[in-house]
DNA sequence: ATTACATGATCAAACGTTTGATCATGTCAA
DNA sequence: TTGACATGATCAAACGTTTGATCATGTAAT
């Protein structure tokens, strides 16, 4: 470990000239030469200024926390590049973290914010829990960002246009012919699985379909949730022949769901899956998908809170230049067809 | 930011008092009134020892980094729990981190460790990179501790038994009453996918088979990859019954790349892959596979680590106690079946 | 010849911890 | 009454940076 006082003396000068010249400091008055032996020095020691002490002083560290529920999903990647991305961009370096459960996540952001790790933090809760529940530590405004879903006391958030993505896929359905149509929802808590089925109950509404309260569940994404919601909707009467699900993981489970109740697809039910990401075509059969802006959301995420660490306050983004797309793979089929 | 001067002036007492009794330092001499009355008012004031400051004086952080290729594939999930776990217990936090390329990796690492931002790293090599690549920055024995492939300067490093997985795959589709197998590999330069080559190899010789050498892919684990090394095992004649691909993730492109040749597995191809994640169970036909501990690589990643840190030197470590354990899915069948 | 000022460089404090050294006070033994 | 020692507490230095203040020297203007 090189410190500047190495590299000073090496020279023959104060540490603080080293560090001006390092810093390129506005009005650093130091002569070209030795600058330049500075520079020389500094690079031939391999330099490289101590993380801590440098925060230390400064009282910033220069590093955001991306706490997630869960890494390992497909869907956070390009959320995490965008994030990266802008973060790199800003000067800023991106620390990842995943927080399963609501003590987990106190406890991590506890140990990221409050130990002065990180100078701030985006956050998406962990499934069926909301901002507010973790009001204990946004008492006196952490630097919080959060990730489809605003909290209460507007400590800035962004969201993408969910409503939309589900319209877009319920619209993808109804043009296939379909009418008696069911929504496959996360748990009843969560806000975006909320504006998803709201998309979806206005595309059935502008369609002029009644929407059978029968055809809507809301066991949430995990596999095990996918059996449940099948099983329910194979109850109905008539069935349903087709599934607008509210999550790509979830959507994909429905497959397996579906296949284990010999329900095949799509030619008994079409599948459309909101989200998308590349697991969506090595299932059988390839899932239709609605994709969303993903990168843009975790780019303004840091926008956010950058904009946030700055000027001490920041507005709730909706993202809604960039309309859901939808991906059309082999999961949907005309009705009758 | 309450600091530990806060504290002290608080309780009416000096620094090293309070910092003292937090840490309840060894041969501490105060008060049991005086303690009591610091625990109480830190607790109070919601006291977090600042991490640049402590780090700075303790000239370590209590940070390890674990450096991955990309942390959205499943099969990182297993490992990055089994090395938050070890760390938690251990007193270290994991600090994650994506890099995919050798550019990626120099840079990451020189600024993880060195602008001293953790003590030590564990590193998996981007796909077809050797450790050796980097020998610039483990030029004065940097503390990394490589996942999967030993480092010539003996750094520390973690295997599984991938001979033993690949023997297992193997061993499945003989007793299904294959004989005309193929292996779809990883880049030739990977060690753990050379070793699984061999495993592949000594299962084969054992059985008595020849391996036919038109039958040996080693594109590598991408999507593309197996579009390439399907097309060239179609060309074979006769064709092979059945593939032991090196990896989850190609075995899953690969049953996507059969579909495509319309080639229909199992009843024309069975196909077992090492590594397991729950992706493999949403596949169509659900992937035969075969799981390795990583969870307990992951753990003994940090431990190598920590002894790395501690002794200053540590030994490779083969984990061969718990055995690779085939997943039966549907993705493969006997022959003539 | 004095003042004024620009230039090139150093001094020193501060960020929040930890920790060896030191100090003040009281108790006990000689 | 002195010395030895235990107890409860403080002092001060150090970790590696950054940065406002200061200093020394030379040059130009009065």
């Amino acid at each position: 470990m090189t410190t500047l006082s190495d590299v000073a003396s090496a020279v023959g000068v104060s540490v603080s000239a080293v560090s001006r010249v390092l810093n390129d400091a506005p009005g650093t008055r130091v002569s070209e030469e030795t600058r330049q032996r500075i520079l020389e020095t500094a690079r031939q020691m391999d330099y490289r200024p101590n993380h801590s002490a440098r925060s230390l002083r400064l009282q910033r560290t220069a590093v955001l926390a991306c706490v997630l529920p869960d890494l390992t999903n497909a869907l956070f990647s390009e959320l995490v590049e965008g994030a990266e991305d802008a973060a790199r961009e800003r000067g800023y370096t991106l620390l990842l973290s995943r927080a399963e459960g609501m003590h987990d996540l106190d406890d991590t952001l506890a140990r990221l914010l409050g130990e002065g790790r990180v100078d701030g933090a985006i956050v998406q809760m962990p499934d069926g829990l909301e901002p507010e529940s973790l009001d204990s530590l946004v008492h006196d405004a952490l630097p919080v960002v959060f990730l489809h879903a605003a909290h209460p006391r507007r400590t800035g958030s962004v969201m993408l246009d969910d409503a939309a993505a589900a319209r877009t896929a319920t619209d993808h359905l109804l043009a296939l012919g379909h009418e008696r149509i069911a929504f496959v929802g996360g748990l009843a808590g969560s806000p975006s699985a909320r504006r998803r089925e709201e998309g979806f109950r206005e595309a059935m509404a502008q369609a002029g379909h009644a929407v059978d309260e029968k055809l809507v569940t809301r066991f949430g994404y995990r596999i095990s949730d996918a059996d449940s919601a099948l099983a329910v909707l194979a109850e109905a009467q008539p069935r349903p022949t087709a599934l607008v699900v509210a999550n790509m993981n979830a959507g994909m489970a429905a497959l397996g769901a579906a296949r284990r109740m010999k329900w095949s697809v799509p030619e008994d039910l079409s599948v459309v899956a909101v989200h998308d990401a590349w697991p969506a075509a090595m299932t059988w059969p390839p899932l239709t998908t609605v994709r969303m802006p993903l990168r843009s959301l975790g780019r303004a995420a840091v926008e956010c809170l950058i904009e946030r660490l700055q000027v001490g306050t920041a507005a709730d983004r909706l993202l809604s230049n960039e309309s859901p797309q939808l991906i059309r793979r082999a999961s949907t089929s005309a009705i009758e067809g």
